[in-house]
DNA sequence: ACCCCGATCGTA
DNA sequence: ACGATCGGGGTT
């Protein structure tokens, strides 16, 4: 098995969204396939958060690849993100669905929803995955095949088609 | 100090 | 298709 390393998480975030699907995370005594992605990139993204700039919630965006960004949304669920590009530059891809590989051999599909299963909430902000013992990324093979559509939930940069999906 | 709204979820 | 939900981000 080999651990994504800093390198792979520096990649340009589509190529990051895509190449995560298939891949296993490693998260305690869990393993779990990603099955759904979404990219978020620059600020010119208009459904990014580091649309309206640096600030204290979007730090983790614009800092080193490879670092969670965490973050509450609609005051009852957590998001996953993993942090994309070079620093400075605001970018991350969201974790929208999982396959549990051990019991229970739950699909885990909402980013919510798998928050809540894992419980991973605010003490994960910031991460560094690329280096922490309980959470991290390895290779799996897959031959998924990945379809590309639009953001879930967001009003604007609809246009996109930055969510990767695995048939 | 406060207002406002969301990278959702579950039910209809 | 829609409403519940409420913490906290962003601004005063």
């Amino acid at each position: 098995m080999q651990r994504l390393n800093r390198e792979f998480f520096q990649l340009p975030t589509l190529q990051v969204a895509k190449e995560l699907i298939g891949k296993t995370i490693i998260y305690y005594n869990h393993q779990a396939l990603i099955t759904e992605t979404e990219a978020y990139i620059g600020q010119d993204d208009p459904a990014s958060h580091a649309a309206r700039g640096l600030t204290n919630r979007t730090k983790p965006m614009f800092g080193q690849a490879g670092h969670l960004y965490v973050y509450l949304i609609y005051g009852i669920y957590y998001c996953l993100n993993i942090v994309t590009e070079e620093l400075n530059f605001p970018a991350a891809v969201l974790i929208r669905g999982i396959r549990l590989l051990n019991e229970p051999y739950l699909n885990l599909n909402g980013p919510g929803k798998l928050c809540r299963f894992l419980q991973i909430d605010k003490r994960y902000n910031n991460l560094d995955i690329v280096n922490d013992q309980n959470f991290y990324l390895i290779n799996s093979i897959n031959n998924f095949t990945i379809e590309a559509t639009p953001r879930i939930g967001i009003k604007v940069g609809v246009d996109k088609l930055w969510r990767f999906v695995a048939k």
